[in-house]
DNA sequence: ATTGTTGCAAAGACTTTGCATTAGC
DNA sequence: GCTAATGCAAAGTCTTTGCAACAAT
């Protein structure tokens, strides 16, 4: 079913370029639907997800962030703010899955590129700083 | 300290080659010293992620897994058994980062690369089901 | 002797779930 | 009207932490 808690949470997501975690989203959405539960908020993304609507990202000891960007695209990891962005590269780097399939064992079916380093906005934060 | 706790942990995540979860560990940790505590495992494994002789390892809505191994190496996710391996890909593969450095605003200093699919075990379960 | 580490149990953080009620078709 | 989704609160899972006892240097 299409609520309209759902729709408010896609475009929420979509709205969003950093790709909050699910309590982010809800204080977001709490501004439009002032009644909705973070439960509603898990399950609504959890079940775009599952339908491969918006994609799930983690990292170790951090709680689990959300995009609404599902095409071919990688991520950018801020070690400062811990924000997440993407980050679309050239298709020609997106050919390595075919590369290590002759190099393992193992069925490869899909892969992930990550980066991580300063953001954008912590950079120049760290500049006027000095 | 180098407690022997610390040293047993070390030494059974590095006897394992599929990055175990801190309760995986523990469970092998406790046949050797059997009144360890959960709590112990975890601290010398966050200690040892911190000092940078183990690294962690993240999937989303996963529990953390733990690699004794860090050389510059990929890992390989296995979607059945949830397993992980290490994939060490030519050298040539590790230089991704620069060329991003060109493309983005964002100052990268380092990079991930993980894979997904089936591993060998899984594939010849099934193979043998047939 | 001093300082850091352990075991234990309790607390914390994040996420899921049971259930009566409500919304969507 | 039937089915699925919601809000709420309670429970679940994974991880961290306070503290007295203990081990390492």
């Amino acid at each position: 079913m299409d609520t309209k808690q759902r729709k408010i949470i896609l475009a929420e997501l979509q709205a969003l370029r950093t790709h909050p975690t699910a309590d982010e989203v809800f204080v977001r959405v709490r501004k439009k639907l002032p009644r909705i539960s973070l439960g509603t908020v898990y399950r609504n993304l959890n079940k775009l997800a599952d339908e491969g609507v918006i994609l799930k990202l983690a990292q170790p000891g951090e709680q689990q962030h959300f995009d609404a960007c599902t095409d071919d695209h990688s991520h950018f990891f801020c070690n400062k703010c811990h924000k997440i962005y993407d980050l679309h590269l050239p298709e020609m780097m997106y050919n390595v899955s075919e590369a290590v399939k002759t190099i393992t064992d193992h069925n490869v079916y899909d892969y992930k590129l990550q980066f991580y380093g300063m953001c954008k906005k912590c950079k120049e934060k760290e500049n006027s700083n000095d």
